[in-house]
DNA sequence: CATCCGGGTCGAAACGATTCGGGAGAGGTA
DNA sequence: TACCTCTCCCGAATCGTTTCGACCCGGATG
């Protein structure tokens, strides 16, 4: 059939050497000494034979494969994954690497299967993702392992983690706003749930830049991250009589909800208010106008995640990824045209 | 450290066997005959031991580890990927296989790496993957192992592929607004050129069901199938007088374009007018009202390949998986309230 | 002149399965 | 009894590496 492998042995045969020293010279191992002369030799003569070590049969002994498992809780939603996987499939080919995809469905008996069936194929370690910012409890199995836990936290210490600056993210948001000329009518539309960290730290860094400026929020839009409930959440506020000028959304789609209250109550986006956002899912750039919204760094945490699992100077930590803002058209300075329903102080 | 990991030799000591017998009775060979007794202690010794075997060591004999590759083009667009690549985990979990993932970003010679590093790592077979559906010329290397195409085809005839049936698409959103009572008024939102294959085919599914029923569109509205090419399009369609009572949009993304232009141009949906889309994404039901969509199967796809891949009796053959329709709120009868423009006759 | 040392190599034993080619024993047949 | 045929089982080779524990040899040391 086809022609056989050329192994390890042909090598070391047509370099005149034996297996035990061309296999030293391929693994490049620096302990046992090779003379320069043998070793450029065999290197020379593997390259001419195009000589492919079978990573099987090296498996047999090392148990290792050159492969990392990425287990989460849940493949699909919402686009998260897409970039992730991205990241850690760059990460893992940087370092030689190959990812094994597994999804738990949130059941521990199936984590426990895959982590096995993972192990059976040799995998080096684990990368533990979550589609949510959470609190997470791994396994013990996983624990034995090399793991990094990718956009979510573990409660017991000791497992390096790798999630988006959420905190930061809502002072930049904030900022963000008050550099436009924003500090009245200033709202928060999203519920923030303590357990949903994003959520909350976004609120909290939100909250913390505007009252470095000494700004106080007109009010909170409690609301599920939904674009219907949001829009109902919304325009319950404008009917209310309140007359918001920056809606500061906890997510895009909490955004599109909002937009397609105000377009109802006719309000223009940014001119009568602006509206900034969290995410920068692809629904940002299809909105009219253009959402400005805060970036999650999807690709960042797949990336880092795996190169943090695979580089051998990991230290148990969490590592913060900036979310970068991404301006698109839903911000401008306040008051740029009269309110629909009383004419307020111009700014230029 | 760890105990050491219980061998096939440990089974076949245990069980009073030699290796030989404990291997025939692990892989369930029949070509070897075993005595129903010996096989029963044999099993039962493995149980008690709880024995794994060791698929590494087994690879280096087989060649085989249970793993099948899924390389695509681009992982992440559009959330495509999430769904798929679930389908096609679930696929492989059912034939205990593993699934390495791998993008080639296009790029022949990364493909050519990306498939040589899997096959090192003894993957069984491929799933080659487009993000959206189109020709493909598969590489020889892929080409002389098993490999199944998954939302696309091949220019050389002989490898089976899994695709979404667009065509019957186009002619079920047809019918949906025949059924619907529409006749009149009906626009194609979207270019269709010849070589995307799902633009192509639906708009002759479209074409085909409403000849079949007499009926002619009022015309194509020819737009990239971007949100903001395709509000501006239909803006301008309706500027020009028109007076569109349904839109075919060619996707979601699209039928978000219109929507804005029709809410621009104080239009209704569905009232004054229906739209039907293509893919069912996440957008459909975000929208307000929510947009009738007719679903791309990308679970199905994605389960479907690895299944065929896996099953010996694979048929060189295009399958089509059907795609449904996903009713909202964005399709009514025609006429149900007066245009803004002109009355017309109303039924019912 | 024996010993030691360290640089440079290598033989052979793992690693844990699969699989080829028998082979022993029980029973049947001539 | 001699030979054959089943049935059930096993020894040993094999897959391609890694790696442990030598070994050889020339020069420095005492």
């Amino acid at each position: 059939m086809s022609t056989p492998r050329t192994t390890l042995m042909d090598v070391a045969v047509a370099a005149g050497v034996s297996r035990t020293t061309a296999s030293f010279v391929m693994t490049g191992r620096t302990d046992m000494r090779i003379a320069e002369q043998t070793r450029s030799r065999v290197l020379q003569v593997a390259r001419e034979l195009s000589y492919r070590p079978n990573l099987l049969s090296r498996s047999l002994r090392t148990n290792l494969t050159q492969t990392v498992g990425l287990i989460s809780d849940a493949i699909a939603t919402q686009g998260f994954a897409g970039e992730s996987i991205r990241g850690a499939l760059a990460a893992a080919l940087d370092h030689q690497h190959v990812l094994i995809l597994g999804e738990t469905e949130g059941d521990a008996e199936v984590e426990k299967q895959l982590v096995n069936s993972l192990l059976d194929r040799g995998v080096g370690g684990f990368v533990y993702a979550s589609m949510y910012t959470r609190q997470v409890s791994v396994s013990k199995v996983l624990r034995s392992h090399p793991l990094v836990l990718m956009n979510c936290l573990a409660r017991a210490k000791g497992v390096p983690s790798v999630i988006p600056d959420e905190r930061e993210a809502g002072r930049t948001a904030a900022r963000h706003l008050l550099e436009a000329g924003h500090t009245d009518g200033i709202y928060l539309v999203g519920e923030t749930p303590p357990d949903v960290i994003a959520a909350h730290e976004r609120r909290i860094g939100i909250e913390a830049a505007l009252a470095a400026a000494g700004v106080e929020p007109a009010g909170t839009v409690d609301t599920l991250w939904w674009p219907r409930a949001s829009r109902n959440a919304v325009a319950k506020l404008i009917s209310s009589g309140a007359e918001p000028k920056a809606l500061i959304c906890l997510n895009d789609r909490v955004a599109l909800g909002a937009y397609q209250a105000l377009s109802q109550a006719g309000l223009i986006v940014p001119e009568d208010v602006s509206v900034l956002s969290f995410d920068d899912s692809d629904l940002a750039d299809w909105l009219d106008p253009g959402l400005t919204s805060i970036a999650l760094p999807h690709l960042e945490l797949g990336r880092r995640a795996v190169d943090l699992l695979l580089s051998p100077e990991t230290t148990p930590q969490v590592h913060r990824i900036p979310m970068t803002l991404m301006e698109r058209g839903s911000v401008a300075a306040p008051g740029r045209r009269k309110s629909t329903r009383r004419t307020r102080h111009t700014i230029r």
